[in-house]
DNA sequence: TTTTGAGTTGTTCGA
DNA sequence: GTCGAACAACTCAAA
């Protein structure tokens, strides 16, 4: 058995619980070298991704450093800086959590080919996901392009337990540099943003944790009820730490399926959205090309437009469609956006507006600090309706009728748009401080005529579904 | 092989 | 205000 350095390359599992890959580590004994790196398809990130992934990586160089141990900083593409570790250190082996998207995959395929071909052990564990997405299958043997079936498939499948955080590592006998966190300037594109999206943020391992018994033992028994509904805080808020991996998706389903088997209402629906995030990794692995092109091929014709005017406006907030521009302002002031309010504006861009889905997705994936690419790839092409689901020429969502139904006291749009109130709430009005200066908005300003007549803008699109294959 | 039942989240219209 | 039907036809998954 070596005793040489074991190298841990940590990239979207920031936490010590619920680690497969760090609990095996711990049980070989070595001394092991926890690694971060500014990759080049880690830095292709958006924005406020990017800027919070540092707040990630920061979390998580304190949480080692309670375990007698250092987070290694290195910039460089994955394989030269791993290759140099191994030379600087002695380690023989590197391990790392598996990723499902496209970018990281072809990365550590690379990665792990050239290491083996260099003698050196180069191991790949379960982590990110309940289960990996070659491991569900349906009865002929392919993959589920259907939720219901995918969801009956897994939902009272074991889910491999979640280990204890370690209480030390064994470190090496001497820490290699480290770089600066500062200086990967990883909030550079954030601007004045940050600011404000900071004070919406729950960074970390130990907050992530809390956020999760704090729902389970509340909000989750009405989650059924009011999950829907983007005026009433009754979601888990955890996509935020499970992007990252502050959490493991493990930890939160065993925990979850607790409080379903004591009878809390609301577990199962919740169990169930934990259901959709699986499901998405499965469509990304078995059809990674639903991240960049229609998953329906005969989609290809939809006459969608690419960014213009309109588009812009949409992600503004200044669409004039108070629904609309208070989910975008939500996720411009808090990183996030409330599922429903994510359908509305989804609809209302690649309806309405005729706009492909492919802008809003980059739009998201540069606002979003829950920015996960197979959730992104999966529900731009739901609500766009070029991706897996039945019957979806019909989708249009009239934003008015949705507010009607689900901001019925207009709570969520009073909150984000501050236009026309004498006394605007305060996100409403960080809006205003977080927008780049050259968009020229004013709080003290009129809210903008609607962009687009809604009952001409359904038609439209309707009649562009029906002439996509013209 | 064929058949059958079903498919996240909607809207509108008319009774 | 509420309710059911229509909005098309297709694909998926399993029997």
């Amino acid at each position: 058995m070596s005793d040489r350095p074991l190298i841990l390359w940590f990239r979207r599992d920031l936490r010590l619980g619920d680690q497969p890959m760090l609990a095996a580590a711990v049980e070989t004994r070595r001394p092991l070298l926890p690694v971060f790196l500014l990759d080049p398809e880690t830095a292709a990130t958006g924005a406020a991704p990017k800027w919070r992934l540092g707040l990630a990586v920061a979390a998580f160089g304190r949480a080692l450093e309670g375990l007698g141990a250092r987070l290694t900083l290195r910039r460089g593409p994955a394989l030269d800086v791993l290759r140099g570790l191994v030379t600087e250190t002695g380690a023989d082996a590197v391990w790392w959590t598996r990723l499902h998207d496209p970018a990281s995959v072809a990365r550590d395929t690379g990665v792990k080919a050239a290491l083996k071909a260099q003698g050196l052990e180069a191991r790949s564990f379960a982590g990110h996901l309940l289960h990996e997405p070659w491991e569900v299958e349906t009865g002929q043997g392919g993959f589920y392009r259907v939720f219901t079936p995918f969801w009956r498939a897994i939902r009272d499948r074991g889910v491999a337990d979640a280990p204890q955080a370690p209480v030390r590592l064994r470190p090496p006998d001497r820490w290699p540099v480290s770089e600066d966190l500062a200086d990967w300037r990883l909030g550079a594109a954030m601007q004045l943003g940050a600011a404000v999206v900071a004070r919406h943020q729950t960074v970390g391992e130990p907050a992530a944790r809390a956020r999760l018994r704090a729902f389970l033992d509340g909000p989750v028994a009405r989650y059924a009820e009011v999950r829907d509904f983007p005026g009433v805080p009754g979601t888990s808020r955890l996509s935020e730490n499970l992007t990252y991996g502050e959490i493991g998706i493990r930890e939160v389903w065993h925990a979850a399926m607790r409080r379903r088997s004591e009878g809390a209402p609301g577990a199962e629906s919740f169990l169930r959205e934990l259901g959709w995030r699986e499901f998405s990794y499965h469509l990304l692995h078995h059809t990674p090309q639903i991240a960049s092109a229609n998953w329906k091929a005969d989609w290809d014709g939809f006459p969608w437009r690419d960014d213009n005017r309109d588009a812009e406006r949409w992600r503004q907030g200044m669409t004039g469609e108070p629904f609309v521009d208070a989910g975008l302002r939500e996720m411009y002031v808090t990183g996030t956006m409330h599922n429903r309010a994510r359908m509305i504006v989804g609809s209302y861009l690649t309806k309405h507006l005729l706009t492909h889905w492919r802008v809003g997705l980059d739009w998201f994936a540069d606002c979003l600090t829950d920015w996960d690419p197979a959730a992104n790839a999966m529900g731009w092409q739901w609500v766009a309706g070029s991706g897996p689901d039945a019957a979806p020429y019909f989708r249009v969502f009239n934003p008015a009728g949705q507010a009607e139904r689900f901001d019925a006291d207009g709570a969520y749009r009073r909150r984000f748009i501050a236009e026309g109130s004498r006394q605007p709430a305060a996100e409403a009005l960080s809006f205003f401080a977080a927008v780049p200066r050259s968009w020229g908005l004013d709080p003290a300003g009129p809210y903008p005529a609607p962009v687009v007549d809604l009952a001409e803008g359904r038609a439209r699109a309707l009649a562009a579904y029906g002439a996509r294959n013209a």
